[in-house]
This record gives C-alpha cells, structure tokens and sequence, in this order.
DNA sequence: CGAAGAGACGACAGCGCTGTCAAGTTGTCG
DNA sequence: CGACAACTTGACAGCGCTGTCGTCTCTTCG
C-alpha cells in the first residue's frame, strides 16, 4: 500500500458575502444584485467594477439566501421511477450539463409509481425545495396523481416522454409510434409475418406507443397479429429470458420478437442461445432505446435510438428559460429526431 | 390516440408557514422550530398540540429558510464522474433511499476528474449550496484537488472506494485487493497460467487496487506475469473489445482474461466471438462490479458484487449522523463485505 | 432653456426560519 | 417552607439575499 498524497489545506476565510462585494466596488448590495442577476439599469462602467470586485473576492451567492429573498431557486428536480433507470444515466447527464452551463442545479428524487402517497411526497418536494421545475421522466410522467400535485404547486416542469401530449403541458419526446412503426415494417420488409412483440409496463405509457406503432405497421402491411405472440414484459432482462424461453417452445415460433425496450430483447438472446438458436439467422430480435445492453449483446441489437442526452438538455432550457420571464416560441420542448440503428440481430427469417 | 385521463387541480391556499402553526397551537414559532428539530425541553403536552397543528395544517418547513437560518440544509450532494456512470445507478438508488428515511434530499453534480478546475468547481457548489455534506464516488475520491477544496470548504464528506484511506477520511468501500486476489486465485486454482488483465484507468485508484490483488496472487502461486499480458482499458465495452483482439491475436494467447470491470469483460467475450472461440471453453473471462453487462452477456460473467447500494446508503446515513452532532463509534462509514459472484465465463483451461 | 421622461442607484423591508438569551414556571432538597 | 436548580417558553435579532419604491441625475425636445 502507498502512502497518500499529500493534501493541500488551504486556511479558510470568511465566506465574502454581498455586502463585501458591494463596499469593494462603491455602490450598494442592490446594486450588486442587479449585476449577479444581469438586470437593466446598471452603468456599464458601473457593472463592469462590481464584477471587478466579485471576481477578486471570488463572491459566491448563497443559494438558500437568494431562493429565500427571491422567487427562484436555481435548482431543478429530477423525478424518476425505478424502472427508468435504464435512461437515466444518459438523461440526467444531459441535464447536468445545461445545468451547468446555465448556473443551475439538480435535485434528483426517487419516486415510486405505484405508491399511492407518489402525489403527496411531489407536493411536499414543491412546497418544501422551491425548485424552479421538475423533470419528469416516464413513467411518472403518466401518473395523474403526479401531474396533479404538479399543478396545485404551480411549479414549472416538462415531461420525458408521455403516452399523451397537450399544448397545456410542455414535453420532450420522440414519435414512439411512428419509431416503433418504422421498425416493424423493416421486419416485415424483411419477410417476418410472425412477429412476436414483448410489452413494458402497462403503466409505462411510452411504452404503449411502441406496440401502438408495431400494430400500426402490422395492420397496414395485411399481417394479423397472433395473440399469443403478444406479451407483457416488465422491461427487466429477466422478463425477457422467461418471455424469451416461452416464446421459441411454441410449437410454432416466432420468426422475429419485438421487445419494447433492449433489456428485454436481451433476454430473449439468451433464450435463443439457450436452445441453441442462432441470431438473426434462426430468430431476429429487435429492441427499443439504444441502451448500453444494445451494444454488449453478441450479436449487437438493431434498436431505436432516442437522443435522451439531448432531450434532457432541452427539458432543462426550457424550465430555465419558463423561469426566467417569457420563453420564445418553441423553446426547448418538443419531438426529437429517432433513429433506427441497425446492427447485427435481424435478418431475413429462416 | 386516446384522450388523456381527466386532471384535477386542487385551489391553491397559500402555503402555511411556521407562523400559522403557532397560531393554531397557541404556542410561539420558536417552540414550534423545537418540536420541528427535536429538540429537548418541550413538554409533551405542548409538543403534541404542535403536532397536531403540523398535521392540520399539512405545514412543511421551507428548506431555504431553514438552511439561511440555521446550520444544516438538510441536502447532500453526490459528486460522480462520467466513468463511475454504472455505478451511479445502484449507488444513487442506495442514497436516495435514506435521504428520503432521514428527510434529505440530494443535489446530484458530475465532474469532470480531469478538469483542472474540478477544485474550484466543488469548492463553489459548497460555497452556494450549503450541503451537509457530499459523497464522492471514483474516480473524483482520489482526486487531490477536489479533496483539498472539501476540507477548505469544512463540509463532510465520504469517499466511495478511494484508494487510500486514512482514519482522517470517512470512507466507504470493499477490500478491492482481496476481492481481486480471490478472483485470480479462482482462476489459478481452475488451472490457469496465462492470465491477461486489463486494467481501468490509470486515474482511477480503485482500479488500481484491483490490479495490485491480481498481481498479490499470482506472486503467491508462484506465476510469472507476461507483461504483454497486462493492458491498459478505460472501463468502456468498446475497449474491451478492441484489447480483447489484440489479446487473442497473440501467438501465444492467454487462456483466461481478468478485466477490471464487467463493460471491458462484455467486450473480451464479443472479441472471442468475433474469432470463433467458445467462453469458458477456450477461453475464461471475469470481470468486476456485477453490473447489468454481467448479467446480460452470453455467457454469463463471472465477477465480484459490491453491495453498492448499500454502501451508498451507509454514506447517508454516516453524513447525517455527522451533521447531527456527534455520531457514534463506526456509524455508517466503513468497509462492506464483497462477494465473488460465480456463473458461466470461466472454467479449466483448454 | 425649462419641463418631462427615462435611466441609475440606494434605502429599507422583508423572505421564513433558527440561535441566543432572558424570563417565567415547576421541581427538589435540606 | 425557602432557596436554588432544572425545565419551559417566548422575544427578538439576524441568516444573505431580492423586491419595491423613492431619489437623483441625465437626456431629450418643444
């Protein structure tokens, strides 16, 4: 074992405060205030000297002194579910990094969608934290309990992907229909008719879309969905080996399998390397999300890859910018741009 | 598309503050804040009649007032780097789960170790923020600038994994030596002679570690390490993949690959795939963490499981026990026993 | 050149809590 | 039963900012 290196500590001052600032520069806190805040009114030759002393006292505006006084609190808030995890690392630093370019923190908080009390803790987050806005991600951004606790705090927030979009309600999203639709019909061009699709959570509005999209595509090429190749998963790896193993013991299997997230496609894989199938040559198997599970998979997942990163940007800027008086048409929110990413596993069927 | 379901948005009163409490309770505001902090000296009479005031009134102290007020903030914020992104899920989930028993909340803040403004970065997210206190995962808990601009700054914190402890530093991780050295000795013991390693960054002290037990092992056992055995990885599936080319292009190839962590060891066995060869037959891979890759990969990985979310639940519990006052002998902080998770990826050599 | 309007700036009052300290109340013990 | 300690409680002053509003200095234009 090596020793340590050595460790620097340097002696502490007192933390400068507004008032230090401002008796630095010659002019009052007010008037320093406006400058840290970017408001009119101030000289030019004015400004210029208070960020002079800002920048030589190396001044840090307190936080909870400024969410106290003022109305906003530099700081957002996360709300996510489990089950989303899979998106979170790429979302939330999406988020921090227009956070930080934009001064702004994060506040992440967990939320169970399937507790009754899910409304009751939001509130409390609002009323307590005075975050300047939520992100929401799925499949919280479907609970009603949620939006509505959202509301009666009045507290900004944008959506990640919800099954239903309003102009009363900003969001970002991608078209999961049409994406799912596109992806479909690429199998059905590639001469699948028995095509099996793996459901998310019934709960997980998005998700829905998705296998709106695969009937979508299904119904307009003539091809009848067989019921029992539609099943409900939970997006979990594990659904999907169990979904996976059931589906290939059909007396008569699927050609391709649709799963409505790449955990789950990545289990069916496994099912099919358990029984010695090939992919795609014996079965082709499709995912949804471009997930880190996409590209570990052998053979590496054909999928729909959604620009999260920068969907959580967007949520950001436009929570910053709604916070900040007036927003400009379009700002932020909206549908992004999918891709279909296409990889090694689906083919023509056997 | 289907309508959305029906919102209801309760009227808005305005929010109680403690002033309304004492009101009700017929107490002052200052024994309410008793009641509120837990503080001693409250009749139990009085003290139930403000709770009941609490309870009615559905009031919830504002956390800006509280942190301008008083001394604690009642957040902590996580400092994680892009690298510890897998994980951050786990550890995130581990500390969100406390806070919420405990009634904190998190501040979630991502740097870049190889800023050289890291330092200053932490030492303003202290300044402004006023957490009680910050954990820091890998590689950021070995980072010498960020350490030293924490205890500037005199706020708490705990190092996830650091490769150095010291009495000085409340910490929280695993033996990653003896973890790494019971691994390799699994490996020896099945038989095998040429064993590669690929380390994690060079930054990354906890990879470190890791190495040092690999190399512990084979020194016992009497095994020379081919040092066009040992490659430098930087924890990504991608250059797993690509060392595990170079590794099984050799003349003389090694008949097992220990990767510093489970991404790399998912790109070892695409490697052995890509050329033919059968994991465990040919070749045996482990890897470390147990993340999702482990689980998802054909076969199955062989690795050690760091119960990472309880870890990330024994640095909440450690940072507020320390904010609370003083905190009981081996509260929270300290080493957590590992587990060598044995499925598929090794076996005898060929 | 004077009146009106706009631009710059400061004084001051909080935002909603907690810390301090003093006052009032109850209990204890010789 | 009185003196003193221990417990309860409240008044009040901030914490470090921002919002409001008033004052004063420039412009601008008839």
């Amino acid at each position: 074992m090596k020793s340590p290196p050595p460790r620097i500590v340097a002696s502490q001052s007192p933390r400068p405060k507004i008032d230090d600032v401002a008796a630095r520069a010659g002019v009052s806190i007010k008037t320093v205030s406006r400058v840290l805040n970017d408001e009119p009114n101030v000289r030019a030759e004015t400004r210029a000297r208070v960020k002079e002393a800002v920048a030589a006292l190396n001044y840090q505006p307190d936080f909870s002194a400024r969410s106290l006084a003022g109305r906003r609190s530099y700081m957002l808030g996360l709300l996510y579910d489990t089950v989303s995890e899979g998106y979170l690392n790429k979302l939330q630093r999406g988020i921090l990094e227009t956070c930080g370019e934009l001064g702004y923190h994060l506040l992440v908080e967990r939320c169970d969608n399937e507790d009754v009390d899910a409304g009751r803790r939001v509130s409390g987050i609002a009323a307590r934290t005075r975050v300047d806005g939520f992100i929401v991600t799925p499949p919280l951004s479907d609970n009603a309990d949620i939006l509505a606790a959202l509301d009666a705090a009045r507290t900004p927030y944008v959506l990640v992907e919800p099954a239903y979009t309003s102009d009363a309600t900003p969001w970002v999203d991608i078209d999961g229909v049409a994406a799912a639709d596109m992806l479909t019909t690429r199998l059905i061009d590639l001469g699948h008719r028995r095509i099996a699709f793996i459901k998310g959570l019934e709960s997980h509005g998005a998700a829905l879309l998705r296998f709106d999209g695969f009937n979508a595509a299904l119904s307009r090429a003539g091809v009848e969905v067989d019921p029992a190749l539609v099943k409900q998963g939970d997006f979990t790896f594990a659904t999907g080996l169990t979904i996976g193993r059931g589906l290939l013991a059909l007396a008569e299997r699927p050609t391709a399998v649709f799963a409505a997230n790449d955990d789950m496609a990545a289990g069916v894989i496994a099912a099919a390397s358990e029984v010695g199938l090939q992919v795609p040559t014996d079965l082709s198997v499709v995912g949804f999300d471009d997930s880190l599970a996409a590209e570990i998979v052998t053979p590496q997942l054909t999928t729909v890859r959604q620009p999260i990163e920068e969907m959580g940007r967007a949520a950001v800027a436009f929570l910053v910018a709604a916070s900040r008086g007036r927003l400009e048409e379009g700002d932020g929110a909206g549908r992004h741009a999918f891709e279909i990413v296409v990889r090694k596993s689906d083919g023509p069927p056997p």
